[in-house]
DNA sequence: CCTTGGCACTCGGCAGTTTTGAGTGCTAAA
DNA sequence: TTTAGCACTCAAAACTGCCGAGTGCCAAGG
């Protein structure tokens, strides 16, 4: 046999492609470790066990599939499943009936919340795992229009609404009592002065007109800026939503029967600021991101695997919509599912935007 | 033995009272059934098990007790557990960090929003339960303010802000576009004109409005209406907004060892909805409300407890806080808790309002 | 040189049986 | 009225043997 290396892990045996293939799906499909005579029997090799025996020896070796106790058969490793989906993955088209699913929840939500969470459990409902849909902090978007309303005496609700028509409600607490013509003005001086620019141009130049400020002693234009920092800072703890739903389904997986792992899991599903972390590293990259097991941190800590795709287009890309689910989870299904989701959630936000527009 | 009758539970033995409080005590400190032995050897009772036997099988008869199979201890039944709360419980009082718990969080938050999520984290960590808190519809309240603002151009965000602080976003579609100056001017009528008034009172008088309309021929009184009666329709649906904090705290539970009831359980807290009906019945109750498994359809399905409180004053009831968990739980500590915080909570938002009344 | 059959060995899971222990009810004696 | 004793029940734990799937290694065969 010739020499395997495992740069890249680009070159294996053409047999031990197939043979790795066949061993990931039959343990997808089936979750039980896969045993050398099964494999044989399963019609695909005409090889006896023993020969796939020692080709699942040396894919052992090279760290693709590992035995869970000494006779058990097999089970592919994470990078047993990396290699699976970066070469030998075959990604099944969706079926009509999923395409429908999906354009339908999508296409009746308006509200862009509504879209989200809509498409989170369309997700969620058709993976049959954890569906996740998230929106990035507001701060690289341009906003369309700010305004104040009292809703106590030193409490003012702010309404920040962005270009591409998301809605942010931030309260601050004010040390002025703003009366609401005041507040009136504040909003119409805002949204006339910065519409158009982002909220950290927005903060620079609120800071800039503080010196102009001191020269005119304006004591409107004081209460304005001060509002207006007030309103633009700290937006971001806020606003990344996450839509994380389904969390139940997981409670089928024969993975987690025993209830110590499923605690582990569901603990994790709890630490939104986590997931929300991992999945900011993924929205830098471009197409569908894939992460198994121990390739991350927070994965490895739970064995899970994410399938997330940014959604919106490259110049304003939106957000991240993904399935979490465990390491042995149909990639192939996956994949497209996740990816037909966020072309039509880009495509449906960028509709609700343009109709805005055009209307005006 | 005097005869036990079982009018009301009233008259059981002292013995037998004493004799069912510390099984229902043992029980819920080690969640097994207990045996005539172990109870006779636990020094609280000079009786042999022979004689603990007799008491413990007439408590049966009566219903407080109950054997999951033969040759096994006894359980207390819901109505053992009811017993056991009106006639024998000693309420334990709060510990002295459990107060400071309660007292820094609660007292930390100041956006009604964020003191209800506080308060419903800040239950479940010391109850080590799933913490509910709920706040019932906003119609029964008195409006202060209403604000319209464009979001979109047929999406019109309305704010409204009741007497007790409770602020309400909602977005609705309309057929008009409005103007900005349309929209303050709208905002300033209503607010000025229905201020004091509850949302079902507005809509009705804006409904009365409708003639009056007709015979003007009014175009921004016509406004004025269409959108009024827009933003106070449906508010209900959105509004008793339920917190329910640390489900995961019942994956410790022995009781839902297995995946199967813990699965429906799990569900069952999924259903907001029934939750919310069942904390609204509790709601017409003054002070502090039990309810034990099979006492009502919800709970009886799912073997729950609840141990829930009315927050806010007599006059003006806000919502209602409680605990779910299992039938056996800690009552004697779950109680003070509840109604501590049930207290804070009151006070709390009571306060924040004040407050704002007191600057303006 | 690769493939294959054979062989010895390991180990988890299952079924059946036994043992143990906690608990009960009843009865008779104190 | 209490208690000790006895016979009985039953669930859970422990022990048993056994089966089967799987492995590694070796030596024979194409």
């Amino acid at each position: 046999m010739m020499p395997i290396r495992d740069i890249h892990g680009e070159d294996l045996d053409v047999r031990a492609r197939e043979v790795l293939r066949e061993i990931v799906l039959q343990h997808i499909a089936s979750g039980e470790p896969i045993g050398s005579r099964m494999l044989s029997k399963c019609g695909r090799f005409s090889l006896s066990p023993a020969s796939l025996r020692n080709v699942m020896a040396d894919l052992e070796d090279l760290g693709y599939l590992t035995q869970p106790h000494t006779s058990a058969g097999r089970v592919p490793t994470d990078r047993g499943y990396r290699f699976f989906i970066t070469h030998l993955m075959k990604s099944r088209s969706l079926s009509q009936r999923e395409r429908e699913v999906i354009d339908e929840q999508v296409g009746h939500a308006h509200e862009i919340d509504d879209i989200l969470q809509v498409a989170s459990r369309a997700l969620s409902a058709l993976s049959d795992q954890v569906g996740v849909v998230f929106m990035p902090t507001l701060l690289q978007f341009a906003i369309r229009s700010m305004d104040f309303i009292a809703i106590g005496d030193r409490k003012i609700q702010c309404v920040i609404v962005s270009s591409n028509g998301v809605v942010v409600n931030k309260v601050i607490e004010t040390r002025f009592v703003f009366s609401r013509d005041e507040l009136d003005k504040i909003g119409r001086y805002i949204t006339t002065e910065f519409a158009g620019l982002t909220l950290d141009q927005i903060r620079r130049r609120l800071i800039r007109m503080t010196e102009q400020e001191r020269a005119q002693h304006d004591e409107m234009l004081q209460k304005t800026i001060t509002l207006g920092i007030e309103a633009v800072n700290d937006v971001v703890p806020f606003d990344h939503e996450l839509y994380v739903e389904g969390a139940a389904s997981i409670l089928n997986k024969p993975e987690y029967a025993d209830a110590a792992a499923l605690r582990k899991t569901f603990l994790a599903l709890q630490e939104k600021e986590k997931l929300v972390e991992i999945l900011e590293t993924c929205l830098s990259g471009e197409g569908l991101q894939i992460v198994i097991g121990a390739e991350s941190d927070f994965t490895r800590m739970h064995d899970f695997s994410i399938v997330a795709r940014r959604y919106g287009n490259q110049s304003t890309p939106l957000g991240m919509v993904g399935i979490i689910g465990p390491m042995r989870m149909e990639y192939a299904r996956m994949a497209p599912l996740v990816d037909y989701l966020s072309r039509a959630l880009g495509r449906k936000i960028e509709e609700e935007h343009h109709e805005e527009e055009h209307e005006s």
